[in-house]
DNA sequence: CAGTCAACCTAATGCGTATTAGCCACTAAT
DNA sequence: ATTAGTGGCTAATACGCATTAGGTTGACTG
């Protein structure tokens, strides 16, 4: 900005309010600062603006997921590619890091909150007893919870989420109506609060329907429990006849674990992924699948963040059910 | 500080000497300053340590695919998940950027090094006929490549690479010796480097085994287009017996679409992945993989870009050679 | 006992930006 | 004709840290 004044002979304060659209300088001078700058190439120096108070221009976003449980994934880099879709249009920065586990991801909110590096951040896997808003809140760290259901008790902290329990209440819908009346839910992690909530929404579905013999289990999201929960319960005395996974990993592994037991999709046993991705298509049959727009519920938490940091108050956001892609891997009961 | 001072009883300069492990301070009083800052809580703001010439303890990394092309991928994450561990250490920061193409990202590095937001960058997907190398010397930004060959022409970046001629020779040398005369490969995207080289490698090695029937063919990557070909190739007048793919994903579905011409494999025809993930487990026969890890790549890449950002020269660093993992996709060609 | 030096500390400055206070010339209003 | 007001600018200050230049004390030396 020394450099600019000097070209344009005038004072370093006149660039400021000249290059910020702030009152003071005539129009005149105004476009001639503005020509100066764009000829040096000038951008501001984000650490200069955020030590005068302009906050770091960077939103941070912590994956608490341990290395080896890192398998393939589609959602995440969609999310992130919403994300970022949105932050870029107004320059702001993604700072990014992985942890080990909650305590770990508390550890980074609160190095990043003492060492000013970011203006807000964006929280996943939100869990059942999660300490993550209690802290984001007690640190008045703006943040946006992806995923989690909406919460009252925290106002600094902004949701955004699927209607996960009006989805699960269709898909039990159709299955019933295609006659199955034994079914299990190969479900996610126990902790987080998608997987209870799902476990939850089933509970009530069956019961409201009179069904007895559907139950969820819980799993890593491997595809190798999900295969080796599919043996167990398909070995079982009396077989479910709907499978409901929670990932497309543990879909197709257990689709593939199935067939190697002799029983055939969909005749024997309907498969619904709770995912929907080019895995899905993969297999023979191709899985039924949830399919959500997760670009979307990328920028939609990105504006939501945008909007929070910018000083307007939080709120919870819904994003459209997903909705269930009928494919090879879902039909009626045989003998039904 | 100035709370740190006041409490101590000093001025601030003696804080920052007593916290940056200067000399000017008596030690009971370094112990005594560092006490205090530890009750604080204290952590020294980025924006400040960067405005005064300490950089921004900050690195850089922007991958350049479009958000449709974003597909299920194990590789990247475990890239990332190796670099976090070698910066969290430090302490470093990562930013992470998306961006729409080569042109895009060059401009996200332009600004990236005009607003001092990062120290250096890392930079994935290195191409033939590369502008990004050039244009980080010319601003002088520290840089590694990630998967790139050694650059001997710009002496500001270092490499971290993997040699892919071996490992092509390697695979080559595996399928000649199981009787296989008719080789193609599924390559990815043509102007990435690593594509060229392993085309070339292939090339190269036919011609020393006097192979005529050997080709490449480039696709996208995507499941589609690993499909298509195949089928294309399995219906010619001379099929192969062998294919070699690119990645995990084009593997699968290459497979499946051998599978559904009435191929069988490995009977009929022997299939390699050039990436190895849980995907390549959860067909059958499971897919037989050139295997690296990518943790450690990561690890290794993360590693040299803070030594250069220390200062270190920049140099070209080799990881191990992926290795074949022989499962059950590939055999000797029926009627050898 | 004055002089020298080292140890320990404080004061002052700079980094690049935004902002506030102040200054000057000129116009409009009383 | 004086005053109040205003547009257009400059000077000065703050932000939080690192660093450099001083300054004070006490011990040690000749």
């Amino acid at each position: 900005m020394k450099d600019i004044a000097r070209h344009a002979g005038v004072s370093q304060s006149a660039v400021s309010f000249a290059l910020n659209g702030r009152p003071g300088v005539s129009d005149v001078t105004r476009d001639r600062v503005r020509r100066v700058a764009e000829q040096l190439g000038w951008r501001p120096s984000t650490a200069a603006r955020a030590l005068s108070g302009e906050g770091a221009a960077t939103v941070g976003l912590v994956l608490a997921r341990p290395a080896d449980t890192l398998g393939v994934d589609s959602f995440f880099l969609q999310l992130v590619s919403g994300i970022q879709e949105v932050l870029a249009e107004r320059h702001l920065g993604l700072l990014f890091q992985m942890a080990e586990d909650i305590a770990d991801e508390c550890a980074v909110y609160r190095r990043w909150w003492a060492e000013h590096r970011v203006d807000g951040v964006l929280v996943v896997d939100p869990r059942t007893d999660d300490p993550r808003p209690d802290l984001l809140d007690e640190l008045g760290l703006p943040a946006v919870v992806i995923g989690g259901p909406p919460d009252e008790r925290h106002l600094g902290l902004s949701t955004v989420w699927a209607d996960d329990a009006g989805a699960m209440a269709s898909v039990v819908d159709g299955l019933h109506a295609l006659g199955h009346r034994r079914i299990v839910h190969i479900a996610g992690l126990p902790g987080l609060a998608h997987t209870e909530r799902r476990i939850r929404t089933l509970r009530a579905e069956a019961g409201r329907r009179g069904l007895t013999e559907v139950e969820s289990v819980t799993t890593d999201y491997s595809d190798a429990e999900g295969a080796a929960v599919t043996r167990r319960v398909l070995e079982g005395p009396t077989p479910p006849t709907a499978l409901i996974y929670d990932n497309d990993v543990m879909a197709v592994a257990g689709a593939a674990a199935a067939a190697e037991l002799g029983f055939s999709v969909p005749a024997d046993v309907s498969v619904v992924s709770w995912e929907d991705s080019a895995l899905c298509r993969m297999v023979k049959p191709w899985l039924s699948a949830l399919s959500r727009d997760s670009v979307e519920f990328g920028r939609t938490a990105a504006r939501e963040l945008t909007a929070l940091v910018d000083g307007g108050s939080a709120r919870a956001v819904r994003v459209p059910v997903p909705r269930l892609i009928e494919r090879g891997s879902t039909g009626v009961v045989r003998g039904a």
